[in-house]
DNA sequence: GTAATCTATGTCAGTTGATGACATCTGACA
DNA sequence: TGTCAGATGTCATCAACTGACATAGATTAC
């Protein structure tokens, strides 16, 4: 989650408010796993950054919406490293890249940044209403890359059920990819291991040029 | 949706009060299509049909529950199939009849019940917020039919990938299958023929054996 | 450097979804 | 018929938002 070192020659305003934006966000992530996701209230948030509630929600559209932070980012990886693949390589093979581009963000990234997203990991993983949300947030990158495969494949994306396949297939392997089956996947490592597999697995299961 | 006819010989009680859930269903729907899910209040529907708010709380846990209403009977029905394969057939052909049993028991229904469906799915298709919702929805269907497949593989779910991604393909295949690209797929028949042509084009993307 | 301007934030009031507590009414059943 | 359990209504309350407006602080123009 390299999202700290994006503005490079701001203004004093700019910096002020991503640091607010970031203490908000590490305020809320410690709220959420001390007393729970549901009984923190935006006021305690809110309260915590020393900020009025209205404001929290000029930062965060929801409370929701902070527990998936790190969705905003990672689609605009996959959807960046997805253009940059040569147009002749088989989707289902770009797609991967796109996700192991993800990961690999995640490990460049601060340790600010890998602790923040670890957490948020395991506060979805303790929670099925959010851990919903994460893949309904899923599903909306989902419908943009099957734009962009669509376009390169030079098909209708409203009527080519292949490329829905195609990309629901790559999401459903790193949903696979990023599951935390036991608590003990606490380390960025691990989850780089994991999702290797994953794709591993989901590249031989497939016949060749199946994805053309 | 065949669920109306579940109970045979039930008290007037309980007849009353599955009519009485059909009755909230049917107003929520109508106000839903009419003036948008969002701006139809659940004082609305109480009104519509003439219960008190906190009534309708008591049939639905959520306005959302409502528009997810169908999600729970087709869960059944996939749990139920599953279970009825053959041990020793691959798991991801066991999951496609699951799939095809839910369509057929869409098909078989009364109705009203098929009307239920095709215009709860025509809301999810306009609303982002709840197609998000059925994707969680499916996540949490997802998780148990991983447990029932790995115990059919006799492996554990906690940690084999190989299962998680059969289930995952699976259900992504179903979604693609639903889905509604053009707002001409207002009947049964055409979701029933777009579901075939995904599990087609799904079954020929794997090797043989890939699922055991 | 000062004035004009733009923008982030606070304050306040209001809407809506959701839940607990308690009273009441009604079907079920002896 | 009378008792009891379960269904419903009423009331109070909370928490997630949202719009309108005022203000203070940053930016820009002059």
């Amino acid at each position: 989650m390299t999202q700290t070192d994006r503005k490079v020659t701001v203004g004093l305003r700019e910096r002020k408010k991503e640091k607010t934006r970031l203490a908000i966000l590490d305020a809320a992530i410690d709220l959420f796993l001390e007393q729970g996701y549901d009984s923190t209230t935006v006021d305690q948030i809110a309260g915590a950054v020393e900020i009025s509630p209205r404001t929290f929600f000029r930062y965060f559209t929801s409370k929701d919406h902070l527990a998936l932070w790190f969705h905003d980012h990672g689609e605009e990886i996959m959807l960046e490293t997805l253009r940059d693949r040569p147009l002749d390589e088989p989707p289902f093979t770009s797609l991967t890249h796109a996700l192991r581009a993800v990961l690999r963000d995640m490990q460049d990234s601060t340790a600010e940044d890998a602790a923040r997203f670890l957490k948020l990991r395991r506060l979805l993983d303790e929670n099925p209403h959010l851990f919903g949300l994460s893949v309904a947030r899923g599903a909306a990158t989902e419908r943009r890359l099957a734009e962009e495969v669509a376009a390169r494949r030079g098909v209708d994306v409203t009527t080519d059920q292949r490329t829905h396949l195609i990309v629901a297939f790559a999401m459903a392997t790193m949903r696979v990819g990023f599951e935390c089956p036991r608590p003990d996947m606490t380390a960025v490592q691990n989850i780089a291991r994991q999702l290797d597999e994953a794709i591993d697995l989901a590249q031989n299961a497939f016949r060749p040029d199946w994805d053309t």
